[in-house]
DNA sequence: AGCAGGCGGGAAACCGCTTGCCAATCTACC
DNA sequence: GGTAGATTGGCAAGCGGTTTCCCGCCTGCT
């Protein structure tokens, strides 16, 4: 089908376009690739042509390495098979689309050390931004993320955090602490008055945020928080705190805050393979909203985070020049299911 | 805290490191890239030193106009945010972590146009591999799509197709049909007798053979399948289909197989927003067994499908040279839960 | 002691594309 | 008709690496 003249071997380059056309490396690359300077409609007619049918496609690589940066955006996530990162990813994928770039993925698998390596490896990318959106752990880093950053902030790439950010980094702000206070006033409001919350381990920014703001929130409804557990951000360290949690004995009419949404569901499912009553009996509460929330019965009472939104943003906020510091926060909401009914 | 004799602007670069360590540009390469000529370890320990000293990371756009061929493997999904798609994310990520490749992404969102465009567009990286996980339909294909994998092909890249391939592709073969086929003969023996498929639009390939091995396997069982919706993949078309089929009656003891468990999912939803009961009432089996059909109650009865080892494997067909292509099929297994208890 | 051969460093060509600069052509105005 | 100025091709020098040769030097064998 697309045998017209058949580059001898591997993909036709300008060279082969310009050659077709007669005209010079340089008007071809001018014509076909974004270029300030004007061609006469005719040359430009004629390797547009030479280009269709040779079937031309820029080598992005080479484009790269002559222009010294790359069409790209890098995306690290925790995990790509957890909802959150899912939803937050489609809207980096959409926002590159749009800006026409190529975005390039990797897995920390919350491993700060790899986390590192990836930084690192990206950086051989030469991308135009880098978002990180795997939870970062505070402050000390022993393991030399920061100066990784700054390596890549002074080759001029731009860095963007999603969640807690802070230094000179370009942050997506997400108000965790206001979302879980506000998400345990609305519960101290229905009733409850003990809460055990499901956080991950000390240290984690996003978890710390959220045990603070909710303890906060609940406290001043005139709710107590008896007890902090901590597990990780998974749905088996949810079902498993949970077990143990059943297992200890817990009065009805408790409340489990799972510090993420991935965690509650894992709650909610021990809680009903105990042969207890997710709601009125053991109340269950997350942070998130992702889309299985809804589908899980009751419904998963949590805190609406726009994610596919905070996506599009952290894209932008790792690509555009001038990306205003000051734009608000996105909105979290508080969304009260049947996970936790008004208590009596 | 790194900057010690910071490169004047940019990153350092392997003249940087040459110069820094008193050697060729030629055998800095060597000793930093793979290569397989021998460097006197003293060389070695100068070189690797400098570049450790500039934190030296090699421009893989470079690297790859050199060399011809990047690191490269690009990944297209239908939508990223679907845990189908994410498991399979996560297997590719995997792979390509341990092959020491990079993974690019990119979303079709269904759209065959947008396919098309985007296989364009990830030829211009001159990947190593390009995996096309996004359902294809079958045939005719009027948009392109194969004349632009032969030009992808044509050019020295391997196409790795998951689900029903077919052609000259490297496939992941999923047994679609047989694993419906067990399905339907599982219902079927659990004393279904009545059935109404959600299936995608027809030409989906993988909706057909679903489709296609559910009747046959339920129907050699002694059920009938009474009906075939159309929708989509989506959790949404699931929820809806399921409504208006609960509007036009739905008798008791009815089985409604959703094509994917995303679409499963959503309908289990609709029946039980409708006030009906999901399992006695109306049955609901799906397939994919996605990580959510565990934490829905009922669970969802479905067949397994190894996500993650699917991605893993494409991966593997996507870049290695001699690729097993009789390599079995992965197995597919039935998992009844409660939501198509066993019937009187 | 003499010579072949292997080892390994370095110069330079090249990968595919961009872009600064020069020069040729064209337009316009006096 | 001549000349200044504006257009717009094309040449060639990069971009940061890789890799082919070439060649000097060290071994080892006779």
């Amino acid at each position: 089908m697309s045998d017209t003249s058949a580059p001898a071997r591997g993909a036709a380059t300008l060279h082969d376009v310009a050659r077709e056309a007669g005209v010079s490396l340089a008007t071809a690359s001018r014509v076909l690739n974004g270029s300030t300077r004007k061609v006469a409609e005719s040359y430009r007619e004629r390797v547009e042509a030479a280009a269709e049918k040779l079937g031309y496609t820029a080598n992005l690589s080479a484009q790269a390495t002559a222009r010294g940066t790359a069409a790209i955006v890098a995306l690290l996530v925790a995990d790509i098979a957890d909802p959150y990162f899912g939803q937050l990813a489609a809207g980096v994928a959409r926002g590159a689309d749009e800006a026409g770039l190529v975005v390039t993925i990797a897995i920390t698998e919350r491993d700060p050390q790899r986390e590192v390596r990836l930084v690192r490896a990206l950086r051989g990318q030469r991308p135009r931004g880098l978002i990180l959106a795997a939870s970062r752990t505070e402050g000390t880093d022993a393991v030399g993320l920061a100066d990784e950053l700054e390596a890549f902030a002074g080759m001029g790439g731009r860095v963007a955090v999603v969640g807690p950010g802070g230094g000179s980094v370009r942050t997506v702000a997400l108000d965790n602490r206001g979302g879980a206070a506000a998400l345990g006033a609305e519960l101290a409001r229905l009733g409850y008055r003990e809460a055990i919350v499901v956080a991950a381990s000390e240290g984690i920014r996003t978890s710390d945020d959220r045990v603070a703001g909710f303890t906060e929130g609940f406290g001043a409804g005139g709710g107590t928080v008896r007890e902090v557990r901590r597990a990780g951000f998974t749905r088996d360290a949810g079902y498993e705190t949970a077990q143990r949690l059943l297992a200890d004995g817990l009065p009805e009419g408790t409340l489990i805050f799972g510090i993420s949404d991935v965690v509650a569901i894992g709650i909610m499912s021990a809680i009903r393979d105990a042969g207890r009553q997710v709601g009125a009996d053991v109340a269950v509460a997350g942070f998130d909203d992702i889309a299985t929330g809804r589908d899980v019965r009751p419904g998963l009472t949590t805190v609406h985070v726009p994610l596919e939104e905070l996506g599009y943003r952290a894209l932008h906020a790792a690509t555009d020049p001038e990306w205003d510091a000051t734009e608000p926060p996105l909105p979290l909401e508080v969304i009260v299911r049947g996970s936790t009914p008004a208590r009596a």
